[in-house]
DNA sequence: CATCTGACTGACTCACCAGTCAGAAGGTCT
DNA sequence: AGACCTTCTGACTGGTGAGTCAGTCAGATG
């Protein structure tokens, strides 16, 4: 069976398991019923922004949806009941605020004011505000891997799937740039408080092993050199997109987004390709 | 006349523009009178912190100390007096705190206190809070720089003055990573705030300008290979140092600092080594 | 139908902190 | 001696924003 055929099944296996229509189930997902329909028949291809809606709505890992093993909802991950619903709406809207204007200068009231809500709602669901914004920062980052997992996923050649992921990193503005702010800010704040350094790091070491992955796999592809190390590579790698996102981000002279690009596929030309 | 031997001179002449003995001298510098001395008659070296100290208060760049053009004492920049001194001691204070707490941690009361002042002291001589704050970013960067030229100026062979400024940026705990920090600082705000971005970018193109100085140094001296853009490798290199803090100063898995200065030295190894 | 519970509101309190202001202390100039 | 300036203090004000709390209300439960 081939990969998308896989897809489609576990797609279908996971409405039949979730109550309601193909209709509600669109509607649940933010996707548009005949969409939903077209991408079933294999006459559409799910974007990976879907995928990772789908998933996350039905409560599974992409990598399930994508052909990998395990139960398809875990007995303890049960789909996202509406409490839950309201808690995302409001970490949503944190994680924006703060990408927007800054870690330090959210307040509880304009995060309560995007969600349409009151102050005392929002310490309804989380005690302090520390708790929403840390929360928030998490739950950016996790969505943001979801999702490069649902599109670098679909790529087979460990080539093409790196210079997939450099393009995915480029922070246009919208909604990449908002994740590098958040990175930023991450940064700055897991280098004083030491409290945030599980998180980051876990996040971080995530990242840099999706790219060991890939370059592994590139050599067990033979498209890329045997004589590097993976881990090595990984980190020159990630340490160079960081850097050069950093230079973005404030508009340092000289480095545009097209200058990013440039760097790094240099460096996949260079270093890695056999 | 040898470099060493010009600068003793210029430290001298220094010394005979300034009022008082040697003595008040070498205390306006905040070095022992035994280490003029001795310094001053070549049987010890001047350390890059003190060169940067005695240009400071001599009101000279470091560049005139090691022997380059232009007036010793700029008109419009005599020696700094009361008033300056103290002005100077708020900024220290404030970056200080800033790159132990972070921007928006650091209130007036804990510079003022820092100070052994008033918190109304602290706007006698800064309108808002933000001036102080604003101002102290600059200051911890452009002291930075003052060191950094003091240091790299009396290494003649450029692939050497690029080794010694790697081992000057690894993030040591103390001054160093306390400098990182407020570039982390520095980063995130400017990426939210474009009022900063002016000052930011300044500071960063005169970092990559340096870079890119002494790779064109030893390309002229032949150490360095002569198919590298001078340019694009000093973005690369300055891309990669950032990335490589970043981990660091954030406690990423498997960085540390031996393993940055390895990633930097690797560079200009593989990359720039003729 | 009565009761209970989860989700929420509006009005409040309280701490904190930037910035002000009227002077004091000490020095300099005339 | 006295006018005047610079530097600084201590006590204050006003605004802001996190967190609390009593109460509301729709819908579930028995």
């Amino acid at each position: 069976m081939a990969a998308d055929e896989v897809l489609r099944a576990r797609v279908r296996q996971l409405m039949a398991l979730t109550d309601g229509s193909q209709r509600a189930f669109a509607a649940r997902v933010g996707i548009e019923p005949s969409k939903l329909s077209r991408s079933l028949a294999g006459k559409r291809r799910f974007t990976p922004w879907e995928l990772a809606r789908i998933a996350e709505t039905g409560g599974v890992a992409v990598d399930w949806l994508l052909g990998g093993d395990g139960t398809p909802v875990p007995p303890d991950e049960a789909p996202a009941g509406h409490r839950d619903q309201r808690r995302d709406e409001i970490l949503v809207a944190a994680w924006r605020l703060i990408a927007e204007r800054g870690y330090h200068s959210v307040r509880v009231a304009d995060i309560a004011q995007a969600c349409g809500t009151s102050p005392a709602a929002v310490h309804y669901y989380f005690p302090t505000k520390q708790d929403v914004l840390n929360e928030a920062l998490r739950y950016c980052v996790e969505q943001a891997f979801t999702r490069q997992r649902a599109e670098l996923g679909l790529i087979d050649d460990a080539h093409q799937r790196l210079v997939r992921l450099v393009e995915m990193q480029l922070p246009w503005p919208g909604r990449v740039r908002d994740e590098w702010s958040i990175w930023l800010q991450f940064w700055s704040e897991a280098a004083l408080r030491t409290e945030l350094r599980p998180a980051h790091n876990e996040f971080y070491a995530r990242w840099r092993e999706a790219v060991v992955r890939i370059i592994s796999k590139g050599q067990r592809q033979r498209v890329f050199r045997q004589d590097v190390d993976p881990e090595d590579a990984a980190l020159r790698f990630t340490a160079l997109t960081d850097g050069a996102a950093i230079q973005v981000m404030t508009g340092a002279p000289g480095m545009t987004l097209d200058r990013m690009r440039g760097l790094l596929l240099g460096f996949i030309d260079r270093e890695l390709v056999a």
